[in-house]
DNA sequence: CTCCGGCGTCGAACCGGTTCGACATCCCAC
DNA sequence: GTGGGATGTCGAACCGGTTCGACGCCGGAG
């Protein structure tokens, strides 16, 4: 492999002048500077990061923590991937993709081994062990999904709250009296993924207020259970005009199912739901929804991130609520 | 942060005798070793990775790249990284995730900079410029998918040519003369992703051979587009008795578009597709189907990746194709 | 003419590990 | 009693960068 000491050889300078021309840390003049440039395109010398890394202490590489639980609809998740990583590239770091079980253990590993210079935790939640874990670190972090305890780290993430207000105004001022809402299955709230209650608890809230019976059921996550979970459902609350959907396994399934049960949308049945665009796109899903805007979520939180690796003690701590969009398709009468 | 020499202070050993005890590549007595141990557990004492790449030109990462072309399923692709991602780390490797357009850029990028011992290049095409940067890059690389020109590089990927013929043997034996099959959409054929055509031509060459008549049509992959070709193919076909998907996105999108027909499996129709057995868990798919087994794949890939990490010299070139196996779940008469 | 400051470059130290050669000790076989 | 191999440890060199202090040179101000 070609090193720094010999581009420096070649261009006939020291190691040193090599690394200020490269990094324009120190002035250095024109003729050295292209003399530097021409060795090194020549010699096609790339740095060695992992000696850089030793050098500066800095990796330029994130951490991207996530699980796939079983409760969980795995296409959803990989928005965010997708998301976070481009982000990360623009930028110019690269992702560690970290999937094991033990979610604090890897935050450990990862950071004290000075692999990253900052970690995404996607699908945080109420009592994360993985965010004390990261606080002990003492890197930098960005979490997606809502801790407990938000001392110390940033957080990005959609106001489910307000989007259940929403969902349930916008029903409301429909004329429905009567609502069935589809919340993640069980296993979620167990979990303690703070997003599932949010919605839930202020959709119910704001339901009361208006005087609307709102009633609750978990959804499933996997077939064939997701398709017989809302059969039954539905069987149950075959009165009520609207469904709130929060649930991405069960709003996958809903098309069909409505099909085979005969309900037009939205002549017999108002349908709502939360995902974002590109989610829409990859299955058929014509229903008015809340935009759940991944994209966005991973870039601020990669931004962000980056920031305050880059100025640890200037940067603010932030707990960012992205505030809930409707995208109208018609499914609501 | 506690470096090695902390540590050889607080055992009142040298730095290599700290090293040595921790690999275990030279013998150290009991006591020291004890001494050692118990230091590191009590400073808390982890490598500096960048330290360690330094000295051994061994990261322990891998990179994994892909990209996410317009006209592919995304849940699909999904499949394949958690599978190279569990399968790494089962062996101690963590996973750079790479998916910027311009992937040959990008494998000389992370192979240049000394960033993975190893690539992993999913959804590789007959003429993918990768296949030659990571040539170049002379690092060990695993494929997923078929590239024109197999010297120096280790292929994994399902027998698409045997999945082909098996389907349509599948069908004949059941009686069918007159066969419809949903290839991947056009651009796919035309990015040269192998895995198209020689489904598709061996379908068809068993199926001439048969005396069957199969029509091939390409596939759409994204809504609304997808559910409108899976109508008009019908409308066109209406007279074939059995249908072949291999197109992940219609396979999802069909079970709503029979059902808007009237169309039932398996009296009015028999139905076979390809998809994983975790993918039809995710969807509603009922349907028999070729397993294409990504996590074998992922899982084949990295362990022979690693071998020959370990051992460049003595890892025989691989060219494997996983047999098709096909799984009843009763969608054929 | 001299002094000072900025520009441009160099050498050396350092980042935190691994590994090689050397050496001391001990035991066993001859 | 001695030679030799195995065992256990150390010091130094090295991996490939970055960065700090020093220094020579040049031009402008006084």
């Amino acid at each position: 492999m070609v090193t720094i000491g010999d581009v420096a050889r070649a261009a006939g300078v020291s190691r040193s002048t090599v690394s200020y021309a490269l990094s324009g840390k120190r002035p250095i003049s024109r003729e050295t500077k292209e003399r530097v440039e021409e060795a090194v395109s020549s010699l096609g010398f790339t740095v060695h990061s992992g000696a850089r890394a030793l050098a500066t202490s800095e990796t330029m590489v994130l951490g991207l923590l996530l699980q796939f639980h079983e409760d969980e609809f795995p296409p959803a998740m990989l928005q965010y991937i997708l998301a976070v990583t481009t982000a990360a590239r623009k930028r110019g770091y690269d992702i560690l993709m970290v999937t094991e079980p033990d979610g604090a253990g890897a935050i450990r590993r990862v950071t004290s081994s000075n692999m990253v210079d900052g970690v995404v935790l996607l699908d945080v939640t109420h009592d994360d062990p993985r965010v004390d874990a990261l606080r002990e670190s003492g890197k930098p972090g960005a979490l997606v999904g809502l801790p407990m305890d938000t001392e110390g780290v940033d957080i990005f993430d959609l106001d489910f709250s307000g989007a259940g207000r929403m969902l349930v105004d916008h029903l409301h001022s429909l004329g429905h009296q009567e609502i069935v809402l589809i919340s993640p299955p069980r296993d979620v709230f167990q979990r303690g993924a703070a997003y599932a209650w949010r919605f839930r608890d202020a959709a119910l809230e704001r339901a009361a207020r208006h005087g609307i019976r709102l009633h609750a059921h978990y959804g499933e996550s996997q077939e064939p259970a997701v398709e017989q979970s809302l059969h039954s459902i539905l069987d149950a609350r075959d009165q009520a005009g609207a469904l709130i959907v929060h649930n991405d396994a069960s709003i996958v399934a809903l098309p069909s199912v409505l099909e085979d049960r005969g309900v037009k949308v939205p002549d017999d049945l108002s349908v709502v739901s939360l995902y974002s665009r590109n989610f829409g796109r990859s299955f058929r899903l014509p229903y008015t929804a809340v935009e759940t805007s991944p994209d966005q979520l991973g870039q601020e939180a990669v931004q962000h991130l980056i920031r305050r690796i880059a100025d640890p003690d200037n940067t603010p701590p932030v707990v960012r609520f992205v505030p809930p969009e409707i995208t109208d398709r018609g499914s609501t009468a």
